[in-house]
RNA sequence: CGGGGAGUAGCGCAGCUUGGUAGCGCGUUUGGUUCGGGACCAAAAGGCCAUGAGUUCGAAUCUCAUCUCCCCGACCA
């Protein structure tokens, strides 16, 4: 993608509405603008961030054998009435009725629809275990939305239920799902910590919270305020014999599925990435999430030398399969360097005076800032893939 | 929902105390010089001063009400 063609807004001073360190990245870096208190609008940067996280937890999912659905957004509420958690939820739900007069939400969780959904496909013990999952948008009244997409009134979450004959099926089901988690917030680039938590008004018996320690958290680990990314929980027969979700077992006995549901705050996770990837310039993503590879910045793109050798380099990595960015704006070096530390792309190629002088781009790591001299000229048999995973940088 | 702060150009802000019809920096447009860390010169565009009702000859400025946003608390799968 060249530059003069993306739309990435990003913006020198911080929007003075920003507090959380996350939320002032997030908005200059050009990711994400705020349409109404708690509701947030992606661009193309936040987008691509979301996109690679999605594709990171589905990837983990597909491993534990998870399937993926999609379930609505609108639910009616008499599944909520049924399962007795109308009055618990009413007032995070978004509530409201159609022409026909018939009473609609806008689901802020899924166990209601889910456990309908399994009920009306699954009889017998033969057809279970089943692991489904979703990534969805809920919706919740949040009395006091705040701190950018750590807590917002819409906001994307991937919810799994595991749907287990027994009790020693839910525990194995709990376990691969842990450890996926921690699979995935490694990939993230998160460190995490893990703690026993209490249900709630889930319901169940165990029960885990992952927490990324953040000065913007609102939960605390060991006096550190964190921000809560994902809570799993066995939930045992709560749902399902609320909603009479049950199957046969060997001995034609009629038992409620057993269930467990494991939630991770999808939007949220962009946010806690950025609170512990940051430094004074800007974002610093971790390689996986990062919504470009690499970033080419054509210090002076106008010059014929500079933009033959941009050009080339830009094409050679996108031909073996990298994500390139290429600054090709007209502007002073300074606003490219600047915007480049700003947005974070792992690994940023220099291209201007000194490829001139010495027939050398200029390889800078995001992370640490290391500079690499490499030669683009002909005697030079190395190619720059090559040098990139010497760097392991790729 | 309680307490505090704030709404003036795209962004960041000044002006308000002591009313006289709006200004600065950045950004934007045009032309030129620049080109390795937010560069310079010149010209220009852009505002119902959140909204409504008062007070006044006259309101961004004073009064009252409303709306919106931010922060602290309460609440929070």
């Amino acid at each position: 993608m060249y530059w003069s063609n993306a739309f990435i807004p990003t913006l020198k001073e911080t929007p003075k509405d920003a507090e959380a360190i996350s939320h002032k990245l997030m908005l200059r870096a050009g990711l994400v603008k705020m349409l109404t208190a708690g509701v947030y609008l992606y661009l193309p940067l936040g987008l691509k961030v979301l996109n690679n996280i999605e594709n990171i937890i589905r990837d983990e999912m597909d491993r534990v054998g998870a399937n993926e659905v999609y379930l609505s957004c609108l639910q009616p509420r008499d599944i909520w009435l049924k399962s007795g958690r109308d009055a618990q939820m009413q007032d995070v739900m978004i509530k409201f009725t159609d022409r026909k007069n018939r009473e609609l939400c806008l689901g802020p969780t899924h166990e209601e629809v889910i456990t309908e959904l399994v009920k009306s496909y699954v009889n017998s013990y033969k057809q279970l275990p089943i692991t489904l999952y979703q990534i969805q948008t809920k919706f919740r009244d949040e009395t006091r939305p705040r701190f950018g997409l750590i807590r917002s009134c819409e906001f994307i979450m991937k919810d799994a239920y595991s749907f287990d004959k027994d009790k020693i099926g839910l525990e194995k089901n709990y376990k691969f799902m842990y450890e996926a988690y921690v699979n995935i917030f490694k990939r993230c680039g998160l460190d995490v910590k893990i703690i026993q938590a209490d249900p709630g008004v889930m319901g169940g018996s165990v029960s885990h919270e992952f927490l990324v320690p953040a000065e913007s958290g609102e939960d605390t680990v060991e006096g550190k305020p964190a921000i809560e990314i994902a809570h799993i929980f066995q939930l045992g027969i709560k749902y399902s014999q609320a909603l009479g979700a049950n199957f046969l077992d060997k001995d034609g006995k009629l038992n409620p599925i057993i269930m467990g549901c494991y939630g991770i705050g999808v939007s949220r996770l962009i946010a806690a990435i950025i609170e512990q990837n940051y430094d004074d310039k800007g974002i610093i993503w971790p390689r996986e999430v990062a919504p470009y590879d690499i970033l080419i910045t054509a210090v002076n793109f106008q010059d014929d030398v500079i933009r033959n050798i941009s050009q080339k380099v830009y094409s050679q990595l996108k031909d073996s399969g990298m994500n390139v960015l290429i600054d090709d704006r007209s502007l002073p070096a300074g606003v490219k360097f600047n915007d480049a530390e700003l947005i974070g792309v792992p690994i940023i190629i220099v291209i201007g005076k000194k490829t001139i002088e010495n027939n050398t781009i200029e390889i800078k790591i995001r992370s640490n800032g290391k500079k690499f001299d490499f030669n683009v000229g002909a005697q030079n048999t190395t190619s720059l893939l090559d040098k990139l995973r010497e760097l392991k940088c790729i």
